[in-house]
Formats: C-alpha cells, sequence, structure tokens
DNA sequence: TTGTATGCGTTATCAG
DNA sequence: CTGATAACGCATACAA
C-alpha cells in the first residue's frame, strides 16, 4: 500500500548495509567488467548489492572510501587496487571487512585472489624465445606488485633460455596506450631494435601495434606483440593480440566468497588464493610451427 | 580519538546521506567512463559521494536500484540509460531526484542531458556523401531513442543530397563488437556492396573495420567508415576512427548540476540540456580533399 | 495472536 | 554556554 520501508532506521537498528562497495582504479579500464560480474553474481545469491566507486590511484580518495566501512556506510570491501601499504591494509583488514583482487600487495595480511603473475610473464616470454626471438623488449609498469611479477618472469625467462638481458630493451612506463606508442617509438629507435614486445597490458600492446604501424612494419611479421589480460581489446584491434587471459569472472566470485566470510567471522583466515590463467595465441605473435 | 561517527544515525536524524548513485548500463563500455569522472568533479565540490551500479539494460534491476532512493539509501540518481517507460520515468522523477544523461527516453518528464543525435547523425552522412559516397550502409540500433534519432539522420541526408534509400543496405543489430562484425559480413555480401559504411557507435565500426580486414579491404581506402561516440577504442585501432564527439565530461557535469538542483527543490523545472557535438576526422574515412 | 515499549547513534531543541 | 532529552524509523523483546 505504497510503504517503502526506510532503509537507514533498519540499517541502524540491524547493523548491517546488505551492500558491497569495490573500489576500482578507473572506470575506462575494461578489464574490471567481467570482475565485478563475477561479483555481483556471488553477492546478489547472497542478498548483497554491489556498488562501485573509482579512485582514479589516488590515496586519499581511497581512504575516503574505506572510511564508508568504518562509518557503517556498507558491510565490506572489496579493492582492485591500492595505493595503501601492506601495514595500513592490514590494519584496516584486522578489524573490517576488506579484500584484495586481481592486485596483491605483498605482505598484508588479508584475504586476497590474483593469478600468478610471475609464471605467466615467464611463459609469455619464453613462447616469444621458442619461436625463435633472440630480441625481446618488455613495456612494464613497476609501481604495482604484478608489474613487477611479470617483469621479473620476463627476466627469467630470458635467463633460462640463456638470451642476453639487455637493459635499453626494458621500458617502465604507465598503463596507458599512448605510453605503449611512447615506448615503442624509443624502442624501434635503438641501433639493434627488438624483434619481439612483452607489454604487461593489452592497452599497452595496442599502442604498441598502433605505433608499428604507423612506423610501416607488420605485427604479428616484423615484430611480434604479446600482451597481458585479454580484455576484448585484445580481438577488437588488427593482428589480434595474443595475450594472457585472467580468469577474471572467477577472481570475482572468488573475491567475493572471500569477503562474504569476513563480514560472517571477522576473524577469518586470510587466504591468498591463485587461480590459473592461460596464454591466448593469436595474430600479433606469427607462429613458425603453422 | 578514534571516535567515527555512525552515518546511519547520522542519516536517519538529518534525512539525507549525501551520495548519488549513476546507473550504468554495463562497465564495459568504456563511454561512460568521463561522463561519470564530470558527474563526480561537480558533486564533489557540493560533498557528495558518487556510487556506481551496473543494471546490465535489465528492467528488474534497475528497479531495484531506483528503490535506494524511496528508502533513503542514496540522495538522487542519475540514469545513463534507462529500460523504463516515459510514464513511469516520470512517476519516479515527480517525487524523486532523478536524472538522464546521454541517453533521452521521449516524452519523460525529467531533466536530461544528451546531444543532438539526428543533427550528428545528418552530419556525418553528409560528409560521406560529400566524399563522394553514393553507396552508404547504416548499422544501427532502434532498441534506443539516440538511435533511433542517428538512423533518423542517415536517412534524412540521403533524402536531403538525393541519394537513394536502400533498406538492404540498413543493418540493426545490437550494440556490440560482434554484432559489427556480423553485420559488415552480411553488407559486403550484397551483390552491390556499399563503399562507405556509418556505424552508430565506436564498438560497433570497431567490428566492421576488423572485418574488412579478414576480408582483405582495406578501411579507409576501399570502403569508408564512420563511427560515433569518439571512444578511446577510436584513436587505438588502425586505421584510426572518424566519428562523433560526444561532450562526455560536459554532459556529465551538467547531469549533476541539474540532479543537485533536484534535490534541493524536487518541484524544480525539467529542461532539456542539448550540449554541442562535434565531428572527428582521422583515417577511416578518406577525405579527397587532401 | 496482537500490541507496546525500548534502543540503535545521531542531531536538534530546550531548559538551566 | 552547557547538558539533558526527544525524535528520526525500524526491529526486537516482552507483555497482554
Amino acid at each position: 500500500m505504497g510503504y517503502t520501508p526506510n532503509v537507514l532506521g533498519r540499517n541502524l537498528r540491524i547493523k548491517s548495509t546488505r551492500k558491497i562497495l569495490v573500489l576500482i582504479p578507473t572506470l575506462s579500464n575494461q578489464f574490471y567488467s567481467s570482475v565485478i560480474r563475477g561479483m555481483e553474481n556471488v553477492a546478489r545469491k547472497e542478498g548483497y548489492q554491489v556498488l562501485i566507486s573509482a579512485t582514479y590511484s589516488q590515496k586519499e580518495t581511497e581512504k575516503e572510501l574505506i572510511a564508508m566501512l568504518y562509518n557503517r556506510s556498507v558491510d565490506g570491501i572489496i579493492l582492485l587496487s591500492s595505493q595503501l601499504s601492506s601495514k595500513e591494509l592490514t590494519e584496516i583488514a584486522r578489524v573490517k571487512p576488506l579484500v584484495l583482487c586481481c592486485e596483491y600487495t605483498d605482505g598484508a595480511l588479508l584475504p586476497a585472489v590474483t593469478i600468478d603473475n610471475y609464471q605467466a610473464g615467464f611463459q609469455a616470454v619464453e613462447y616469444l624465445i621458442q619461436l625463435g626471438h633472440q630480441k625481446i623488449a618488455l613495456i612494464s609498469n613497476n609501481t604495482v606488485f604484478s608489474g613487477r611479477q611479470r617483469s621479473q618472469g620476463y627476466r627469467d625467462a630470458l635467463k633460462t633460455y640463456h638470451c642476453r638481458y639487455m637493459p635499453s630493451y626494458c621500458v617502465e612506463t604507465e598503463y596507458t596506450f599512448q605510453a605503449g606508442v611512447s615506448a615503442t617509438k624509443k624502442l624501434m629507435k635503438l641501433p639493434d631494435p627488438p624483434t619481439a614486445i612483452f607489454a604487461i597490458s593489452d592497452v599497452l600492446a595496442a599502442g604498441v601495434i598502433k605505433e608499428l604501424y604507423a612506423q610501416g612494419k607488420c605485427p604479428g611479421k616484423d615484430v611480434d606483440v604479446f600482451g597481458f589480460d585479454n580484455i576484448s581489446l585484445a580481438k577488437m584491434i588488427t593482428p589480434s593480440l595474443s595475450t594472457v587471459s585472467q580468469p577474471r569472472r572467477q577472481m570475482g566470485e572468488q573475491a567475493m566468497k572471500l569477503l562474504l566470510q569476513k563480514i560472517e567471522d571477522i576473524h577469518t583466515e586470510n587466504p591468498l588464493v591463485i587461480l590459473p590463467h592461460q596464454l591466448i595465441f593469436r595474430q600479433s605473435t606469427h607462429d613458425r610451427k603453422i
């Protein structure tokens, strides 16, 4: 009869909001869309609503949003990336339901779900080597843990297969398309330019391919390109991108399950869940076996 | 001294949450990222927090989220697309702060901000005609008002310039990359295939370009392609996309301003704000003047 | 079964 | 200017 209960009064009484907040670094990276779908799947089943807010990788913004845990605006928070130190994260997670998803912060004591970024980076470079490449460049971002792990995988693959590690082949930059373009410009200007490029994200790799075209080179033929993330963009560009696929939906589902456990009992364990990744081979790497 | 006020008690007393909810059809479309940034800009200045939730174009989900207006979880809602009828929207907006942004629902009485989609569609096709094209195809989606307007612009441009309207050149489909691929397959199979394709979204246009490549055709040379939205993808692909740029950030800012006015006084007017768009010419259309 | 009173944490009001 | 108290809307415990 037109009566709508006031959730504020209810929540005040019940000390629960049935709302989960997901903090995303930016809405412009479609990588997270499937992850969040996974989260919504399991949240919905348990009667929780998922709200999203962007931090733009600003520590202050992140802190303001995490405050919603303390002022009881939401029951739990999942971070898809964080600017907080492992100490700060541990501190919060000790008393409030907080989970890390996709991006791990080394040493932080809270539930987290991720892939083996080191192994994935290793395998991507290993594959390029097996295609016959010796001169493999890396475009990376070392401000995040996963980026450092992927880079380490690159270096160890080179070492394992006795390829020479060339510092000039390693460009450290931010996670944007334009950064991929610029890095490629720099790499191709070298006296002995690389014949393959491993970019630690598809958006970077898209920049690589764009710039190779601009230089009249044919990506996937003259220069092989390997990306990371397997976002939809990877299939949209020509040549389509060989890349590392993360089980995005499962990562989201798993993270939400861990969070709901924490909501039920804050003293539950803090597992680090490693989900399997997968290499995807497309046109940007020319497989000479075919 | 470690005291954090309980926002629930406060809000219950104060009858306000200082939170705005933005309903987005899907997180996978990066079109909305800048729009939301615009919203956040003005919301932050007024001390409002912006929360985002995805509806996946499901009417039920949308209704559940709009319920947050009635149960006082948020102070206002901005819809970036809606499955509700103009009657339903009018009904809600009569008593609660609700604003439409980017996507207009014909006849709905609530504040809305959009561009002149008809005019933009007309101009895009006009440009293709001026490049010398006579056989121009359309890939559209008529389930949304903006799509119908863009299509109408296409038809009127053909008529104005005495080009023949060919129903076989018009493919109606959904808003996805794959749909762009399929539509292009169909179009290029015609006995007399088009020499230019106007797709009413960049994601569709990216599918067009992908498929043209797959058929050994050169987009921007053999077949010109015009997109819509000017999302970052438009610059990432090769050839880069000619497209219609919407003033996304300003649209978000304007929509938030309208919403805050409604929050202050629900009886304020319901303006329809039309912001200027802009044609962007890139490599996917071969300008013969150059 | 139905009804009434109390407390959740805050703000606002009013008396001292 | 300070301190006690009522009210916001709901859920719960207890009484009828």
